[in-house]
Order: C-alpha cells, then sequence, then structure tokens
DNA sequence: TCAACCAAGTCATATAGATGAATTGATGGC
DNA sequence: GCCATCAATTCATCTATATGACTTGGTTGA
C-alpha cells in the first residue's frame, strides 16, 4: 500500500524557521493526519521535494530527524515509512526492566526477555485528580483502568496500573485488551491510531500495598519501586498514565543518561 | 587558544566504512589522544576538511555525530570546541532529581535546582568484587571511596557512595575534592584528563540502612531508591562507579522514555 | 524448473558551491 | 573616549548533481 499524493500544502513562512525544520513541521502535519498510517511508505524522496519545491538534501535532513525521533523508518532500496509500533527494538524502548546480573560475571549482556502479561482487573471508571493532572482531562471525565501483572522468567515482577481516558479509546473492552496479539502499544496505534512516541518517568520507593502485595506475591510492606509513566504522543499529548510497582529484589530499573547516538 | 595542525593521519582505508564515519573515528581519536584538550576550538571546517581530503558536507555530517554525543560544541561565528563539562545544562544531563510536583498545579516546570553538596567520607581502599566488576580493575586494587550527601533546599535528599579507581585519579586528595570550583565530573576533566560522556544507572527499591539512615537523617527500613551508576568515557571505559541512596518521600527520580531530538 | 542476470526504483553517500547569520575586531567619525 | 560601521572569519542552510548500495521483480538461458 503506498500513498501517491500527500496533500502537502505550501510551507508556512515562519520566516524565523529554517526551510529544513519547516520541512519537518509539514510531514508531521501529514503523519499526525492519519493521511498516512503506520506502515505507509511515503512517497520517494524525489517526489516529496519536489511537491514542496525543496531540494532532496532539505528534505533529508527534515526526515533525518523525524527518523532519530521515531516517526519514520528508511529502509535502503524500499522506501521511507511510518514507524509501526510492533518492532522488537521498540517494546524495549518503553520496558527497562532487566535480571540483576551476576556479579561475578558482570559482562554478560542483559538479554532483554519479554514479559509474560496477565490481565488482573479492568474497569470503567471517573478521572481522579492524578489522572486528570496526568491526562489533561477533568476530573470525573471517564476513564478505563485495568491492571497487568508482569512475569519474566515464570516470576511475578511488575504490577502494572493504566489509566486511560475513555473518550480517547472508545470501544476498548476487557476482551479485546486480553486478544490483543501484540503489545498494548502496538493495540493503541493499530486499533485507536494512536501512537506513543515518548514517555515520562518519575520513579520513587514505596513499601508495597496490600494489593500490590497479592499481585506480586511478596509481602506486605516491602521497599518497591513505584514508577509513574505518562506516555506522549503527537504535540506532547499524553494518552495514557501508568503506575508501575516493581519487585526489585531479582530486577533493576534500568537506564541510560546521555544517550549515545 | 587554538590548535593549528591536529595530527591528523590519513584515514583508515576500512573500506567497509562510509567517509564520513571514518572522519568521526579520526576526530575521535584526535579528542581522546588529548592532543586538543576540552574547552578548545578545533580549526575551521574547511582546513579540517582540506587536511582530511574530504568535502566539507563530508566533514560536516562526521561532526554533526559527535556534537549530538556531546563530545564537540558548535558556536556559530565562532567555532568547534571540544565539549567542557561546565555548563548547566550538561550537569543535569547526569542529575535526575527533581521534587514531586504538586498534584494540585502539575503543569509547573520542574525547575531544576543544583543541589548542596557535603563530603561526609574519604578514604583510600581495595577494591571489593562490585567495584572491581563496575570498574573493570581486579579486586584488590586500590580505589579511593568518598561520600557525599546532596541537599535540594536545604533538606538532604541524595547519600553518593563514589569509588574511583586509584591509578585514573592519582593524586586526588580530600582537599582537592571539596575545594573543587565547579561540579566533579568538571573536576574529572580538568584535573585528571577525564571526561564522562554516558552512565549507565540501575535502581531498585531498599530499606535504608544504617549509614543511609544517619546521612539522610531517615528512620532506619525506609523505603528508599538506591541507584547504581557506572560513568563512562571515550571508548566505553568505566571510570566512575556510584550508588546513589535517595529519599524520594518528597522528590522523584525522573527520566525520559526516547527523547526528543 | 531453476538459477543467474539484469533493470528499475529506492535510499545512502559524497562533492562543489552559493548565500545567510553570528561573532569579532578594526576603522573612522564625532 | 565612544559609538557606528564595516570587513573578516566562522558555522548554518540550501541547492544541484553524481555515484553507490540495496531491494524487487522480471527475463534469460541452460
Amino acid at each position: 500500500m503506498k500513498i501517491d499524493t500527500l496533500d502537502l500544502v505550501a510551507l508556512t513562512d515562519n520566516g524565523a524557521a529554517p526551510l529544513y525544520r519547516r520541512v519537518k513541521r509539514e510531514l508531521q502535519r501529514v503523519i499526525e493526519s492519519g493521511r498516512c498510517r503506520p506502515g505507509q511508505a511515503l512517497p520517494n524522496e524525489a517526489a516529496i521535494a519536489a511537491a514542496l519545491q525543496v531540494s532532496i538534501g532539505t528534505l533529508r535532513r527534515a526526515v533525518d530527524e523525524l527518523v532519530h525521533e521515531h516517526v519514520l523508518v528508511r529502509r535502503q532500496g524500499k522506501g521511507t515509512f511510518v514507524a509501526l509500533h510492533n518492532s522488537d527494538r521498540f517494546f524495549f524502548h518503553f520496558f527497562h526492566i532487566e535480571p540483576r546480573p551476576d556479579p561475578r560475571f558482570p559482562e554478560l549482556l542483559p538479554q532483554l526477555e519479554y514479559p509474560g502479561v496477565e490481565c488482573v482487573a479492568f474497569e470503567r471508571d471517573r478521572a481522579g485528580e492524578a489522572d486528570a493532572a496526568a491526562l489533561r482531562i477533568k476530573p470525573g471525565d471517564p476513564v478505563i483502568r485495568f491492571d497487568n501483572r508482569l512475569s519474566l522468567s515464570g516470576r511475578a515482577v511488575v504490577h502494572d496500573q493504566i489509566t486511560l481516558s475513555a473518550m480517547l479509546f472508545k470501544g476498548l473492552s476487557e476482551k479485546r485488551l486480553r486478544e490483543r496479539p501484540s503489545t498494548i502499544y502496538s493495540l493503541y496505534q493499530t486499533e485507536f491510531g494512536i501512537t506513543v512516541l515518548r514517555a515520562q518517568e518519575r520513579a520513587r520507593a514505596a513499601a508495597a500495598g496490600r494489593t500490590t502485595a497479592r499481585v506480586l506475591g511478596v509481602a506486605v510492606g516491602l521497599p518497591v519501586l513505584e514508577v509513574h509513566r505518562v506516555a506522549l504522543t503527537f504535540g506532547e499529548k499524553p494518552v495514557e498514565y501508568r503506575i508501575s510497582t516493581i519487585n526489585t529484589q531479582l530486577h533493576d530499573y534500568v537506564s541510560v543518561l546521555s544517550k549515545k547516538l
């Protein structure tokens, strides 16, 4: 499936911004509008450049940045595609829990492992104050809440409490959630047209509460890691609020500072 | 202060790699060798390109990547400089603790605040197993250990336990540490020629031990966040092992997933 | 049938040059 | 002295073009 015309409009003559940035904005606009869906190929570079009346070099520079932001994916010889949220690499952009390395063999690679997921609760509710603040909706607005238990190597490690605006995810049911073929973010993208691009996380230590203790099978009061995540789509719009409670007895929450190119 | 000749050698004819990457490698080699020191300007683009017999476009592409990795800094109209570790922005690449936002006013910017630092311990010791694994030295090798207490808004929030290889930091004394004019990483760079480029962190929840409880002024057993950091310089070489114990009653450990460009 | 080859389409790399923007220091007028 | 202006130097943006590499699908030939 390929797009022939992109409904590209004349570039906004925002005098201040360099041309390649205006091109990037225009591409973003087209992608966000849903005019070309995730997985689809854009027209070839020459065609886009001609349509926007810029040189290929300038177009490529704009695309470079979008590739860097994981909005587009280039494949030499094939084309440039709107990023799909299904690849392994993408999943681990948002899943950073690894088994604690054995201090005696520290050099072993972290061997990324997909967690097993069980949905342990699903309900419709109204937004509380924290939900409303995180999702930028009004307190009392309808939300969908569900809880997942994630297991690594057969051991329950994470209790996720996820809150979504029911307005954005109309028609999401427990059944559709359970029967999703791939990751949750892939479901958001393919079923609801919502692409999660980035997330902000705030981590803190806490004592395990009753619910979490039950879900993770640990003692109440055990120190656990509580990660509050707000997932964002285009335009920094928040689309998911998630509290992950992690049993860090055997696993770590890993992050890289000042990432390499 | 400016460098006139960079001792650039012919590019390695690594047939597989594209030219701009070979240029980048050569620039890295020069920078790592200490031939041009942090803060110094490189020759102008035309000169480097001529010396390496590549076009300016190719040189710029190589420099682009090094700028992205915070190895170089470009300033229009002035030149291209080897990155110095003293700017505010750089500090907050490695300091990710912020006050917990008030849920009633979530939109307030996190207002980055420099922590006050007190050195509470300093000693020379021998590497244990964990130190050796993290720093890639041998157990029993001499190390320097020191503890810092970091305060935000006058409140003790972090207890840092830092371990360095004494081989790399010859001559580091408690006095020089206390009297450093800027950040610790700036000290590493200006006094020991060691530039911290990236860091890997692993976070977990723990119960406050006696020492930490005393340093942070909290009860023994309080759930605290324990962050193990290995700081890396060129060639992924580890240069610092740090355990930060954080009182997360009023503060969070913040991280951004899938960073924006 | 099957493998080898070829051709078209795509992105990737590299070059050359023109113009713009930011900084700096020198010059000149008052 | 002081300010305005100008010129030189540097990086930043933009264009145009040529060539290479990868993918795909079709053709050819044994």
